[in-house]
RNA sequence: CGCGGGGUAGAGCAGUUUGGUAGCUCGUCGGGCUCAUAACCCGGAGGUCGAGGGUUCAAGUCCCUCCCCCGCAACCA
């Protein structure tokens, strides 16, 4: 036998800062169902995903924890994993940056592209902020600041490594165009080759000396690879490129596709692909970048902490539900909207109402009319013919969809003809079939249609959803594996008759939106109610904020606990600096500080009205200081700062503290 | 004029390439059915397609101007 084609797939490796959410959770997903499709085609699939475990950020978090970086990742990555059985994301391989299996290739490659002269020594112009060992570029700084603590910072060079992108620039510019499927969607090419090939590219730094977790540079010591040399590398040395076993990485590279968020499209398709053709290796055939998932409109992500665990949502609902939402509800490449009521409409109209009692109600009429054994079916009708020819002619447009990432106009196709077996079943009536002798022989027809039927949306919804399928297999009595096989839907009819169908536990139990919502609300409202307060202010409408404000009255009926009162963290922050927030009339934006010790605060306010920055300046104010960050007008505000307002006539002041308390003092 | 995307029914979206009766899902209202997970099927209501101008027999679609939202540019998937 020759040769099965190949497909290899991967996600972005995760940074294991912290847990991962939903939206991880959704690119994961769709790399595994992806996959899981092109196995089911026949072919050689290879899906790796992993972690880039090294860096600055992880190796702060591990201080502040007290544990070495390793032993932080260590504990992250398990819960990673772990995520990833619960939802069925069956990876081939996971690949940590931090394994030696990978740490040795970075070296090689390095070496490699400073021997050909793709990579040399330099210096790395920068600010630097002495207490946080940082360097930062002039658009990473805060108003002039370090971006991490808001102390000054000095200008101040470091020698590094760099890796000539500008050489090859050209070169990609060209492949760009003439391999219009290499970066997907088509926008996103725009985006690069607008924003960043035609200004032209500088030299990317690949080395820190200041930086310690990381691959070392093993012929300068002192050297540490700095993020993208590193992270990118994966792809391939997860194949093991460049060693002694790299029959992986001959078998499967080029990669077919490589799936990454928006934000990172650009590395992977400007400094990937230059690595890469500096290499002289071939470049993946595409390039997928993905949209978003949002919350309420506010981005999904672990800055602003209002991530929805999948953990919860897959253990509630079961992972097969939680995957169909995520496959289902976003188009694949713009961003979608995630919400619980959407979550939750969807698992009971499309799951238990449109799937679930299809089968149940099916398995239920075979059961009490033909004695629970598929019949052999007569004469075919027009009725029969079309719901046979919609059913046989799914998968080519499933097929079609999912070649163009298009799962979710995939699972759409799938349902067409769900519903169209739901419509079958009104329209033949076989309730009343049974009752006549005639009937009955016409009811054998129907039955055995819907029961294959049946098969092919099993077969068709497998890769999405990994679990269902089998269940319902047991409901139809389906055991032969070939039954189960993307290519016994060649044809219509291959259900052998006289198989004992059973029905069996609801497949998808209709849910009680109302209460479910609650239940998830219990957990999710502090975190969300709270995190709706500034953008209160934000909204610079006034009939806007004044039926806003109602809203707010009635949530604080009712006394509340001490315990509730405690959540609510109030600290002495001193107005660094003020200024008023270009295109908006009521919105300060204002830097505090907690005292030296902590990381300043920016925090937008709107009292712009009231208050000049002047006024502003220097004073000590009262700041919630954990309230979840919102974005206003394009700015994080990391908390909200008291003030009083009369009811009636719009006046507003400031809350503040006595003279003398330090800055960063608790209130209670 | 930095770049990109978007503004279509209460919500979420398709339709714009190639102008020709504005469509899908959810919700809502009414009807049908009773096999089924109070599920399923049919029908109705609901749209000045962001605004203005232009081309055309004809514009959601093409052209011009403007408004608004979001993203990128800076390590959130």
């Amino acid at each position: 036998m020759g040769e099965k084609k190949t497909f290899y797939i991967t996600t972005p490796i995760y940074y294991p800062s912290d847990n991962l959410h939903i939206g991880h959770a959704y690119c994961s997903v769709a790399t595994d169902t992806l996959a899981r499709f092109h196995k089911q085609q026949g072919e050689d699939t290879y899906f790796l995903t992993g972690t880039d475990e090294h860096g600055q950020k992880i190796e702060r978090k591990a201080a502040q924890k007290g544990v070495t970086p390793q032993a932080y990742v260590d504990e992250i990555v398990k819960g990673i994993k772990e995520l990833w059985k619960l939802m069925d994301v069956e990876y081939d391989d996971f690949i940590r940056t931090s394994e030696n299996r990978h740490a040795v290739v970075v070296q090689k490659i390095f070496r490699q592209l400073y021997e050909q002269g793709d990579i040399y020594k330099g210096a790395y112009e920068g600010w630097y902020c002495t207490p946080c060992e940082s360097f930062f570029t002039e658009l990473q700084l805060k108003d002039g600041r370090c971006p991490d603590c808001g102390r000054p910072v000095e200008k101040t060079s470091e020698e590094s490594y760099f890796f000539k992108l500008g050489k090859y620039q050209d070169w990609l510019m060209d492949y760009i165009e003439t391999h219009p499927d290499f970066i997907q969607p088509p926008s996103r090419k725009n985006e690069m080759v607008n924003n960043f090939l035609k200004p032209g590219l500088s030299d990317l730094c690949v080395s820190r000396t200041t930086l310690k977790w990381g691959v070392p540079v093993d012929f300068d010591p002192k050297h540490t690879v700095y993020v993208w040399l590193d992270a990118l590398t994966n792809y391939i040395s997860a194949l093991g490129y460049g060693t002694q076993d790299d029959a992986l990485f001959r078998k499967y590279w080029p990669a077919n596709l490589q799936l990454v968020g928006k934000e990172i499209i650009r590395f992977h398709t400007i400094i990937w692909p230059i690595i890469l053709h500096a290499l002289g290796l071939p470049l993946p055939k595409q390039v997928f970048g993905h949209g978003w998932l949002v919350l309420d409109g506010v981005k999904m992500g672990k800055s602003l902490g209002n991530g929805v665990d999948p953990v919860v949502l897959c253990g509630k609902y079961g992972s097969d539900a939680v995957r169909y939402f995520l496959m289902r509800e976003m188009p694949f490449g713009s961003d979608g909207q995630f919400s619980n009521e959407a979550l939750l409409g969807r698992i009971n109209a499309d799951l238990a109402n449109d799937l679930g009692n299809l089968v149940s109600r099916t398995v239920a009429m075979v059961e009490k009319y033909l004695d629970a054994l598929v019949p052999a079916p007569g004469a075919y009708n027009e009725l029969d013919s079309a719901l046979m020819d919609l059913a046989v002619s799914t998968p080519a447009k499933v097929l079609r969809h999912m070649e163009e990432l298009q799962i979710s106009l995939a699972l759409g196709d799938i349902w067409q003809l769900v519903g169209e077996c739901n419509k079958y079943i009104d329209l033949n009536a076989p309730w009343v079939l049974c009752k006549s002798e005639e009937g009955k022989e016409r009811l054998k027809t129907v039955m055995y249609v819907l029961c294959e039927c049946i098969r092919f949306v099993a077969a068709l919804i497998a890769p999405t959803m990994p679990r269902t399928p089998g269940k319902i297999y047991a409901q139809l009595g389906i055991a032969q594996g070939d039954l189960m096989e993307w290519d016994s839907l060649s044809a219509f009819g291959k259900l052998p008759a006289g198989t004992k169908v059973q029905k069996g536990e609801a497949l998808f139990p209709r849910l009680d939106i109302k209460k479910e919502l609650e239940a998830l609300g219990a957990g999710a409202q502090e975190e969300k109610a709270p995190g709706k307060e500034p953008e209160k202010d934000g909204k610079a409408a006034p009939a806007k904020g004044e039926k806003e404000s109602h809203g707010a009255q009635d949530a604080a009926q009712g006394p509340i606990s001490i315990d509730d009162f405690a959540k609510v963290q109030l600290r002495v922050a001193r107005v660094l600096e003020a200024e008023k927030v270009q295109g908006s009339d009521k919105l300060l934006k204002l830097s505090l500080s907690l005292g030296e010790k902590e990381p300043f605060r920016t925090v937008v306010s709107g009292i712009a009205q009231h208050y000049s920055p002047q006024d502003m300046k220097d004073r000590q104010v009262v700041l919630v200081s954990n309230l979840k960050p919102a974005k206003l007008r394009g700015i994080l505000s990391e908390g909200m700062i008291l003030c009083a307002s009369s009811a009636d006539d719009g006046m507003l002041k400031l809350v503040t503290v006595q003279e003398g308390m330090e800055d960063g003092a608790f209130i209670r």
